[in-house]
DNA sequence: CGAAAGATTGACCGGCCGGTCAGTACGTGG
DNA sequence: CCACGTACTGACCGGCCGGTCAATCTTTCG
């Protein structure tokens, strides 16, 4: 708290006066970062039809939203990881959104149908949220703006996702 | 630290005195909890020649073991939020393990080339940590042990890394 | 202008938390 | 048995941290 006003050139006084308390501080913020990540990933999600090519586009804002806002991506695993249920309705409604969108893609036989949507999209994200979660990045990450090496993750991530959601000759029985 | 030496049944003074700080006792607990996670993962990658199957198996392995060890998973997660460097050795023992096993394999023509070896290390453990970060698996997750639902999304995540990095008429030119 | 409402401050408080310390119980070797 | 090292305890401390409060400065509006 201290830190925060000394941080923001005002009184610790201040900031209570003015927030209440220092978890209702905290909500706000929650509140603002999940709402552009919200707005972010709904815009991804609209009602064109999912072709490969916007798939491709898809993952690639969603990187780069991951990118451009570390504190974001910071918020999210210190919420998953303190079990923190705010926000929960849109997490869902992303979700669900998602998940539409691919069974849609399933139906006009775009997407392999053997795998269930929900998994696939979790896959999606987790290819996404892998660049992330490597420790040996981090320094690099943290450091400057050259992305070149994030871009080049993300292609490869792609090309595996693309390859391995497509429809064709895979062995498995289909659903 | 009261609250571990009272669930403990010994006294806060004698953790003092046996660990020397707080930050001692945390780092032996990491320390220890590292060495399971490393000996697991090592064990993953024993110089047996990496077939489709084994792959398979080590994707396997190492997604029980996050199952079943959830405490470990959120250690990791802790430690990467807080830009902990301990054991970062052996973190890059493991990659370069990995690493290594993945050229292999692609110089014996068992997964594509045109992806490189530490990027398809990523999406390997993405794939496996993608079920983990779900937030609204939270629930179901923590509860009991019934684990129908997770062994199912890896059996998808399966389907689609193997379709993925499998060599095969991917219409990107190889490297 | 002048009063009411709001912004902003500094001083202060009480509890928590990591850590210290002097002292006690206990086991073991001479 | 005794001396000594070691496990172990309870009481206490000092700083931090979230929070309160009375007082002042600023703005707004009748």
């Amino acid at each position: 708290m201290s830190e925060i006003a000394k941080g923001s050139g005002v009184t610790k006084s201040l900031i209570h006066h003015h927030f209440g308390s220092k978890d209702a501080l905290w909500a706000e913020v929650k509140r603002r970062r999940f709402s552009e990540y919200h707005a972010q990933q709904m815009k991804l999600l609209s009602p064109e039809t999912l072709t490969p090519e916007l798939m491709r586009e898809s993952m690639e804002t969603y990187f780069r939203f991951l990118l451009d806002n570390p504190a974001t991506l910071r918020m999210n695993a210190w919420m998953q990881l303190e079990g923190d249920r705010d926000n929960t309705e849109s997490v869902i409604e992303m979700r669900d959104e998602g998940i539409a969108r691919i069974r849609a893609a399933q139906e006009a036989g775009l997407l392999r149908r053997d795998v269930e949507a929900p998994f696939m999209l979790l896959t999606f994200l987790g290819l996404v949220q892998a660049w992330f979660m490597d420790p040996t990045m981090a320094e690099q990450r943290d450091a400057g703006s050259d992305h070149t090496a994030a871009l080049a993750y993300l292609d490869s991530a792609w090309k595996i996702f693309a390859a391995g959601v497509s429809v064709g000759p895979h062995d498995t029985t289909d659903a």
